[in-house]
DNA sequence: CATGAATGAGGTTTCATTCAT
DNA sequence: AATGAATGAAACCTCATTCAT
C-alpha cells in the first residue's frame, strides 16, 4: 500500500472505532487530508473500504499469532502463545482489535470478505487443533473451545484498556486471565 | 406498549439482527404492516426506536435474571443461577440477544440510552457483587469476573445457536459451559 | 361561529403571529384544547382556515371602521374618523392587526379570499373616495392616497406599540400621527 | 458569491417573491438549473438560504443608501437623497425589495440574521440621526420619524410598481411621494 | 359532533459516487 | 494520480387530512 492508501486506511479505522462505521466517506478523507475523490482512487466503494479494513487487521493479526507458534508445544504452550501474541498485538493496536469486533457485528461485512478471513485462519486453526487436541484438557468442541478463548481475550483485552492497565499491572492481569481460562478448560 | 407499538419494536429487533442498524425506518414500518408515518407516532425518531429498542430488552433481561436471584445462596449457585436465568432467557430470545450486542458495539447508543440501562443493572450488580465476594472464589477484581462471565454466557449462546443445539445436548451444553467458567474462577 | 370554532379561531390568530403561518394545525387544535381532528370539522382545510381568518378580521375591521364615518363630514374630518376607528381597533386587536398584515404579505392568501375582502372594502372605499375628492387635498391619485393612509397608520400602530404607549401618551401619538399624515396630504 | 451560487440565490429572491417562502428547495434547484444536492452545498440548510437572502439584500441596500449621502446635507437634502437612493435602487430590483418585505414579516428569519442586518444598518441610522435632528423638522422621535419613511417609500414603490409607471410620470410620483412625506415631517 | 390514531405524499437533507479539470 | 464540485437516489421526518370509533 502506498502512503496515501495507508493514510486512509488508518483514518477509517480510527473514525470506525470512534464514531461507528456511518461515518462518511467525505469524513474519512477529510481526515485523511486527501480530497473527496481520492479515496474513491484507492478503494472501489465504501463497502470496499470497509471489507478491505476488516481483511487487512485480520491478516495482521494472523501474522502476529502464527508468528509465536510452535507445534511441538505443549497445549498450555501453545495456549499460551496464542493468548500473549494476540493480547500483546491488541494492546498496541487496540484501535484495530475494537474495528474487527465492531465489523464482526455489524452486519455489513460482505460474503467474500468474511470468506476471506475464513480462509486466512484456517491455517491458525489447523495448527491450533493439534494443539487443542490432547489428553491434557477436557473435551471440549475445538469450535466452541476457540470461541470461548477468543471470547476471555477479548474481555481481558477490554478490561486492560478501560483500567489503563500497563507495566507489571497489565502483566499480571494477562498472566491472571489467561490461568483463569486454563484452569476452566484443563482436564 | 399497544399493539402497533409492540408490532414495531418485535420488527425493529428481527431487522436490526438480519441486516444491521442500517435498515431503513420505512423497510421496518413495511414490514411491521403500518405506515412509514406512524412510526414515528410511536418513536420520535430513528435514534429513539434504537434506544427504545436497547433499554427494554435490557428491561426485560434484568427481569429475567433477578427473579432467579437469592441473595443467600452460596457464590456458586448465585451464578449458577445467573447463569441459567440469562441463557434460558437468551436461547428463547435469540434475537433480542444478539441485537444488544449488536447494538452494544455500534457506538450508535444514546448517551442516555447507555446510562438508563446501568441504572437497571445497578439493582443487578448489587446484588451480584455480594455474590462474587466470597471465600470460594479467586481474587478477581468484581467487574473483570463480570466481564468474563458475561463473555462466556455470550460464547456459549452462540455456540449453542450455531450448532442448532436443543433438548439434552443443549443442557449439557450449558452445564459445561458454566463447569468450564467456575473451574476458572473458583479457588 | 359556536364556541370550539371561535377558540380554534382565536387560536389561530394568536400562533399565526407569533410562529408565523407555518405552524402546525395539530399546534393550533392542541393550543385550541381540542382533538387534531375537531379542527376540520369547522374549517374544511389549512387554507380555509387562513382565508377565513383573513376575511373574518377584515370583517371585522370594515364594522370598526364604518361605525365612525359620516359621509357628510369635511375631508379632514372624514379622515380623522377613518384613523382614530382604525387604530384604536387595532391597539385593541393587536394581534389581529398584525396577522392582517402577516397574511398580506405571506403570498399565501387563496384568490377568493383576496377578493372577497375586496369586496367587503368596496363599500369604505366607495364611501372614501367621497371624502377624498375635494378642494381640501393636494391632487393625489385616490389608490395611492388609501395606500399611504394605510402605511402611515400601520406605522404608527408599530411604534405605539413597539413603545409600549398608552393613556395621554398614546392619544397624543395617534394625533401626532394624523397631524403628519394630514399635513402631507393637505392642499 | 461563485456562478451557481449566485444563480441559485436569484432563483430563491424570485420564487419567495412569487410563491412565498413555503416554495420548496427542490424547486428552487430545479429553477436554477442544477441538482437538488447542489443548493445544499452552497447553503448548509433552507434557513440559511433564507438568512443569507436577507442579509444579502439588506447589505446592497445599505451600499445602495450609503453611496447617496452627504453628512453636510441640509436635513431635507438628506432625506431626499436617501429617498431617491432607496427607491431608485427598489425600482430596479423590485423582486429583491419585496423578498424583504416578505421575509420581515414572516416571523421565519434566525436570530442572528436579524442582529447581523440591524448591525448594517446601524451605519446608516448613525449617519441618519444626525440628517434628523435639526430645527427643519417637527418634534418627532428619530426612531418613528424613520418607520414614517419606510413605510411611505413601500408605499410609493408599491403603487409605482402597480400602476407601472415609468419614465417621467415615475419621476413625478417619486418627487410627490417626498413632497408628501416632507410636507408631513417639517416643521 | 368529537376524537386521535393512521396515513402517505412530499419536504428537507445526506452522502456515496462520478467526472471534468 | 488528485481534485472537489456536482449529482440524485434515498434517507429521515413532517403534517394536512381522513375515518373508524
Amino acid at each position: 500500500m502506498n502512503d496515501k492508501k495507508q493514510q486512509i486506511f488508518q483514518t477509517a479505522v480510527a473514525l470506525f472505532e470512534s464514531e461507528g462505521l456511518s461515518v462518511t466517506t467525505a469524513r474519512i478523507a477529510k481526515e485523511a487530508g486527501v480530497s473527496n475523490g481520492t479515496l474513491f482512487n484507492y478503494y472501489a466503494t465504501k463497502q470496499d473500504l470497509i471489507d478491505t479494513v476488516y481483511i487487512e487487521i485480520k491478516k495482521e493479526v494472523a501474522g502476529a499469532i502464527l508468528d509465536d507458534l510452535n507445534p511441538d508445544d505443549s497445549s498450555r504452550d501453545f495456549f499460551y502463545a496464542i493468548w500473549h501474541g494476540y493480547i500483546d498485538w491488541a494492546m498496541a493496536n487496540i484501535q484495530k482489535h475494537n474495528v474487527c469486533f465492531l465489523l464482526k457485528s455489524s452486519q455489513m461485512l460482505g460474503a467474500e470478505a468474511c470468506e476471506a478471513v475464513d480462509a486466512i485462519f484456517q491455517t491458525v486453526n489447523d495448527r491450533s487443533e493439534k494443539g487443542f487436541v490432547s489428553k491434557e484438557m477436557r473435551e471440549i468442541p475445538v469450535k466452541y473451545l476457540c470461541d470461548i478463548a477468543v471470547a476471555q481475550m477479548a474481555a481481558a483485552i477490554a478490561y486492560a484498556n478501560k483500567e489503563n492497565l500497563t507495566g507489571d499491572a497489565l502483566k499480571a492481569h494477562v498472566e491472571l486471565s489467561f490461568d483463569i481460562h486454563w484452569n476452566g478448560v484443563k482436564r
